[in-house]
RNA sequence: CGGGGCGUAGCGCAGCCUGGUAGCGCAUCUGCUUUGGGAGCAGAGGGUCGGGGGUUCGAAUCCCUCCGCCCCGACCA
């Protein structure tokens, strides 16, 4: 039996400084981990325990549809240089040479270890499907290493591979191990969303987030109860209603005195409209390389409803940039033809070219516009404009005039003015409803726990992996790539159960209760913790061990409290170390009663001594 | 890699500006009291003040340099 008196839990009463966010603090505090350096933790017993649990369970679920193994991390350089990942990690990547002054590397994942297996192994469409999976460490030289185990340059993953030899083959592959994760997320008590992901330069044709909502997340995700789920840069939703201006005077755009209503806010109130029937302008050059130096810069102007925001990764997309800055005022004046504030579509110059640029008056301003704007200088570049279809369709709205202190009304797109493409181009915001089902959408921010890829043929391709098929003929085995942040399960379990005592703490008025958090059984290191309150009761301490002996009997997972402690210090370490269940055996115990603290509802109950097992063991399997 | 911050006992911090015996709280150890929500009293141990160099009679403190860690940004199969 495991009794607290002998284990190895440091905790803190104080978190050390460098934690910034819940599950860090937490973690140290409760001694499940320790900083050896930047993205570097060692797992103490406590930690070690929950991620054991952990990896069990994703085990466990993994078998029923793949094969374990275990790859070595300590990968040679030209293994990578095949597959054309060498130079795409670079600095990602950790690099060490051998006493022979031979490159390695450490893998940051196993697609080349595990197509190298398959190329070597895999001879006839009789072998496939293969699904192959392993738990290791991986290594990346984050840039930033951040919020405790959240962003690390060294995690366990569990990485799957399937090998296929059709899409129909790795469709069903996919399809499995969607069910693998919900089943694995699921057990291990968290509340999770699968968001469709990009599948981006990977060539792939369909890729799957597994996402936690939680604010110490990266991400930012929409979702609503209908089951649609997407990121931000994806995410779309329903336009809400808006109702159009009536005309005024002969209907054609028709300039108005706005002086000093420059802003979005203002112009509403000067002319009594809603934002959403004004027409918002932003204006961008965008680099068409991601590291602009000497690139050349296109100017991208955005034309969105007043109420929307714009999505720069979206905007990116349909102008084919790389990264957005906004326009300086000379470049305003350039590419749009007015001031700041007053910006609008109509009459927008749409090109520009060299004579038109020799035809301003040159100056300091168009000296430094030349200079950050070299390409559209030198040979003309068109202007590229965007408009959200949030403005299709709509009639009278107001604009900027491209004049200072003007505006335009019955601006009517279409008429009016003519985008260079119309496009899904701003953020959705919460509450609104989402495209499929209807219901409102949820946005925050949110961590990935797991990602599902078709992969295709990339590797099997570029490695040279084939395979005959059923009529004699070579064909490259189709690969989906499967991965699961084990770590990462525990942090946003933490993160998730610390913001809902945070919440409910903040609304009891009680504002320093932020600190507590409670695992599912399935994860915690124990399930359940026997406090006795008193060791020096001699009744007390024979109860407690009766009691943690016969539930462990019973199979369940159980720390003894055994310390010489005062009972205050004992509750508290208790419920620093996130056990989702606490038996207290004190004074009620000459009543034959004991109390049992579910904290995953925070309710306290009396329990009589002879029931706690079975009473236990039911709450377990409802857990389960 | 750009910007900001920090480095003094296991943890949290003060001292630095204005150079002169290194301090406080918690934790740890001993004793007594206490015993259902991080106890009280008394005593004790614990420090290369991140490293190196410099200025000075004298450096935690001033100067130079290196290292480490955290936060924001960039980046993130």
């Amino acid at each position: 039996m495991q009794r607290w008196s002998k284990l190895f839990i440091p905790t803190l009463r104080e978190a050390p400084a460098d934690a910034e966010v819940a599950s860090h603090k937490l973690l140290l505090r409760s001694g499940y981990i320790r900083q050896l350096g930047a993205g570097i933790y060692s797992y103490l017993p406590l930690g070690q325990r929950s991620i054991n649990k952990i990896v069990a369970i994703v085990r466990e679920e993994m078998d029923r549809i793949g094969q374990e193994f275990l790859l070595p991390t300590l990968n040679p350089r030209e293994l990578w240089e095949e597959s054309g990942r060498y130079a795409v990690m670079g600095e990602n990547m950790f690099h060490l040479k051998d006493r022979k002054g031979a490159d390695l590397v450490l893998a940051m994942t196993h697609e080349e270890v595990m197509t190298s297996i398959a190329r070597n192994e895999l001879r006839s469409y009789k072998q496939l499907p293969q699904t192959w999976y392993q738990i290791q460490t991986k290594f990346r030289d984050e840039p930033r290493p951040k919020a405790g185990l959240m962003r690390v340059r060294q995690f366990l993953m569990k990485d799957s591979y399937s090998f296929d030899i059709d899409t129909a083959g790795l469709d069903k592959s996919y399809d499995q191990h969607d069910a693998a994760y919900r089943a694995i997320f699921t057990r291990c008590g968290l509340e999770f969303v699968a968001v469709e992901a990009d599948s981006g330069a990977m060539g792939g044709s369909g890729s799957q987030e597994f996402m936690v909502y939680t604010d110490a997340g990266e991400d930012l995700i929409a979702s609503s109860a209908s089951g649609y789920a997407a990121n931000l840069e994806k995410a779309t939703s329903q336009l809400t209603a808006v109702v159009d201006l009536e005309p005024t005077g002969d209907g054609l755009p028709e300039l108005v005195h706005t002086p000093g209503k420059g802003a979005i806010a203002d112009i509403c109130e000067f002319l009594s409209i809603l934002p959403s029937q004004d027409i918002k302008c932003v204006a961008f050059m965008g680099s068409l390389a991601a590291h602009p130096k000497d690139e050349p810069l296109r100017p991208v102007v955005a034309f969105l409803r007043g109420d929307h925001q714009v999505n720069e990764t979206k905007l990116n997309a349909i102008a084919g940039t790389a990264e957005l800055r906004p326009m300086l005022p000379e470049e305003l004046a350039l590419y749009i033809g007015g001031p700041a504030g007053y910006l609008g579509p109509v009459g927008i110059l749409q090109v520009m070219t060299q004579g038109s640029l020799n035809g301003l008056k040159s100056g300091k301003a168009i000296e430094r516009l030349k200079g950050v704007s070299r390409d559209v200088a030198s040979e003309g570049l068109r202007t590229i404009v965007i408009m959200d279809l949030g403005l299709e369709g709509r009639r009278n709205l107001v604009a900027g005039a491209n004049q200072l202190d003007h505006h335009l009304r019955n601006v009517t797109p279409g008429r009016d003015f003519t985008p260079t493409v119309i496009a899904d181009i701003r953020n959705v915001n919460e509450g609104e409803l989402d495209p499929i089902g209807g219901q409102p959408l949820r946005l925050g921010k949110a961590v990935e726990i797991g990602h599902i890829f078709k992969l295709g043929t990339k590797y099997t391709e570029s490695m040279g992996s084939r395979v005959l098929d059923a009529n004699g003929k070579e064909v490259t085995p189709i690969m989906g790539c499967y991965g699961i942040g084990i770590e990462r399960i525990l942090t946003s379990a933490i993160e998730s159960s610390a913001a809902k005592f945070a919440a409910k703490a903040a609304a009891a008025g009680d504002a320093k209760a932020g600190d507590q958090y409670a695992l599912a059984p399935s994860i915690a290191p124990f399930a359940v913790v026997v406090t006795v309150t008193n060791m020096k009761e001699a009744d007390l301490a024979a109860a407690g061990e009766n009691i943690a002996a016969e539930l462990e009997a019973a199979g369940i997972d159980v720390l003894l409290d055994d310390r010489d402690e005062r009972a205050g210090v004992k509750f508290k370490d208790a419920e620093l170390i996130g056990v989702p269940y606490r038996i207290n055996i004190g004074k009620k115990l000459a009543e034959g009663q004991v109390e049992l603290v579910d904290r995953l509802l925070q309710t306290t109950t009396d329990v009589a001594v002879k029931e706690v097992t079975q009473t236990l063991k039911s709450l377990l399997a409802v857990s389960k």
